[in-house]
DNA sequence: AAATGCATGTAACGCGTTACATGATTTT
DNA sequence: AAAATCATGTAACGCGTTACATGCATTT
């Protein structure tokens, strides 16, 4: 009955706050939860279609004129309890895998340059994140006010604007001790 | 030719400063990379074939006794080339996939307390790593002074330490949230 | 006229983990 | 006596991405 996969669990999830069809679970990852969860449509569609065989979500048809019909699926009472039961299973750990570390911990055997080089961009990249998140922080704050996922919501946005400050503070750090190796 | 496979360069990088076995190989990466990198090795030992097959690495069987043989790889010139063609290609970030942050941002539909606990045991985990990511660093430094990997590894835990102590910030800023929810 | 949005789905593939299999040696 | 270390490898499986297929409606 548990679910320990990882897209079916981000899916109960978005479900939990109003039924949705693939298409605008796809839409509202992109746009909200980008950040720090991804999922491609190739594996939302058959994940929805099993997790509907298994029960846990019910299945609405709903047909338009002019545009494809929307499967629109919504949790059902065994999709409620296992969402509940992910909640309280400890939060395993991803294998981590950072491909930009690897390249610096084999630095030496790098041609010259092309490190600093990569460390600078990926600066760029997360210095922009912060601007970007704080900026959605702030909006949100505003017009989201009373909204009952406010909370959550600011909490993930201040992760990750945590862990874009601290990568930029180890690339401040970094740069300067590369260009003089 | 070009290798964009994560598992390959790992591999690649870690025979660049000296030949060694698929086994010599785990250890390596689960001691000195673990806190950014892992491999398992039902993915190692096939790699290291293809590897050797696509004329990248040497491999050399050391026969031993009353032990099992050590099959020692190195890198072929076209390895050494493969692996300077990864340096200068751009790093590619990982799809994010964060399931603590998708437990806080689903918070709401959590079964009450849960959540709370869930980040109290992340700050321990974040927490302990700080500690012990400085322990190394201080240990490298003198012990390994002199060795010419020795300022990239540092740089690698300084990002650990950056990232640990970002992650207890933010748990520190969060929890007393959570509780006043 | 071309591109984007809406909407669903599948097939092929690559990646990587887990578990299994083997068996001597050394440490606890 | 039991467990860990040394050492390699495979088979099965699950996960997830990419690319493909379709086709109307709307926007540029």
């Amino acid at each position: 009955m548990s679910t320990s996969n990882r897209t079916d669990v981000a899916l109960l999830g978005l479900l939990a706050s109003e039924p949705r069809s693939g298409y605008d679970i796809k839409k509202a990852i992109e746009e909200q939860l980008s950040h720090f969860w991804s999922e491609s449509v190739g594996n939302i569609y058959p994940r929805l279609k099993r997790l509907h065989e298994r029960g846990l979500l019910t299945k609405e048809v709903h047909t338009q004129q002019g545009r494809p019909d929307r499967s629109v699926y919504a949790l059902t009472d065994a999709g409620h309890e296992a969402l509940r039961g992910w909640f309280s299973q400890p939060t395993r750990p991803t294998p981590p895998r950072q491909e930009l570390l690897l390249k610096v911990a084999f630095g030496r055997h790098a041609p010259p340059g092309v490190l600093v080089e990569q460390v600078r961009q990926y600066r760029a990249r997360r210095a922009a994140d912060i601007g970007q998140f704080e900026a959605i922080h702030a909006m949100l704050e505003q017009e989201a006010a009373g909204h009952p996922d406010l909370p959550y919501w600011l909490i993930t946005l201040r992760a990750g604007i945590r862990a874009a400050r601290a990568a930029v503070a180890w690339a401040d750090d970094t740069i300067p001790v590369l260009e003089d190796l």
